[in-house]
DNA sequence: TGAAAATTCTACCGCCTGTTCAAATGCACC
DNA sequence: GGTGCATTTGAACAGGCGGTAGAATTTTCA
């Protein structure tokens, strides 16, 4: 489907030096490939994507690939680690903090939204292609995957206890839709628009916070 | 793999009837394929769920599934398409209806939830194998995709206008946020838990349209 | 420069997949 | 009971996939 585009483009451009696709002068490693595969992963989804086109997008036969790692799971494996490792540790160290549960669910969406934009496919993968992940290491991203989740209920159930939100709300599905709307960021986040992550995770905020409908005496 | 059980199973029941797998009883339709097939999709993916495997769920040869589909793409199609069909109009009636914005804020989210739970298999295919679609039909999806957003964006629209929502929140941001919040719900909820969709929803009411926070003069 | 180490290429294998099709089977109805 | 249509089978196929191994190349560094 691409092939006549390419066609026409290398036609247009058939004197010069040696152009063509624009392959990246990065050295080969293991980090390029994960990000690289995490762009096409993200794109067309693991099952669609051979390691012939992750080779074609760095520049390399899929030969050279197997140099920087095992297998294709391990490409996988190592997208998931990755999306971990940012977002983890930053999250424990805010509810292990001092602030009010509402100063630290503040912290926590803008945390959250920015790493699920920023990081945009990885987060695609991380949430869509977990299916394809087996054995043990499935276990372990579920297992990991609930805590994160239950620091998030954590936060909301102690901003009830100590009466700062709202008695009649469970935690957890608060916390499920907070995360929701965060996740959800992956999906349709574009850099380079209107506004940036932390500019949406101000308004996400907001949201938990007071909800949409404006109080009685409040000023237009 | 399962020719040796076969046969010892069938040595063993000679006499019998013929029980053996429990078959589904259920007559091979169109119908009946999409709808193993979405929940095969939904556990494994579309990419790593073979003919054969919705072929042996279905307790028949691959081959039968091609008497009543074209092929594995339209299997997928089809359930896009009923994905749309029991989500657009339904939300259609509710933007068209008389209500007040926040109440059609409500039955919104009420209908989205309850797809997105009650459908939770073609939803969840809905919005992770999009990717497999292709030509003008993936087109068509994303479109009706965006127009299916635009109509929560403007019942808020419609909420600032009117002055029955606050004027300092991104309408578009806003219905990505609560579509979020829904969407989600294909990825955790499971029937017969805590909750049931109208719950859920009803809970999720309350988040969009208060928040979290407990008014100052609210009685605890 | 030259040899050793690191990296990539080429060619190939076995397996599985989606799809097709003629033949076999089941089934409704005269 | 038998005829004709609807449905399913089973085998075959071409293509693409992940993975491997040794040859070929590039890089490193004494």
């Amino acid at each position: 489907m691409s092939e006549k585009t390419q066609l026409a483009a290398s036609a247009r451009s058939n004197r010069k030096v040696e152009s063509k696709e624009e392959k990246p002068r990065v050295r080969l490693s293991q980090q390029a490939i994960v990000a690289t595969a995490a762009d096409l992963f993200a794109r067309k989804g693991f099952g669609a994507t051979s390691l012939d086109d992750i080779g074609e997008a760095l520049g390399v036969t899929k030969g050279a690939l197997y140099y920087h790692i095992k297998n294709k799971e391990e490409i996988l494996k190592l997208i998931f680690m990755t999306v971990l490792a940012v977002s983890e540790e930053p999250l424990r160290q805010i509810v292990r903090s001092e602030a009010s549960p509402a100063e630290k669910l503040n912290r926590a969406i803008a945390h959250h939204a920015a790493v699920a934009a920023d990081r945009s496919p990885a987060m695609t993968v991380f949430y869509r292609e977990d299916v394809h992940l087996t054995g043990p290491f499935a276990r372990e991203i579920a297992a990991r995957k609930k805590a994160y989740e239950r620091l998030f209920e954590g936060i909301i159930e102690e901003g009830i206890r100590t009466g700062q939100f709202r008695q009649d709300i469970d935690p957890k599905i608060a916390a499920f839709g907070i995360l929701g709307m965060c996740n959800w960021l992956s999906e349709w986040y574009r850099p380079g628009r209107a506004y940036n992550p932390q500019q949406i995770a101000a308004f996400f905020s907001r949201l938990a916070e007071s909800g949409l409908v404006r109080p009685e005496n409040s000023p237009l």
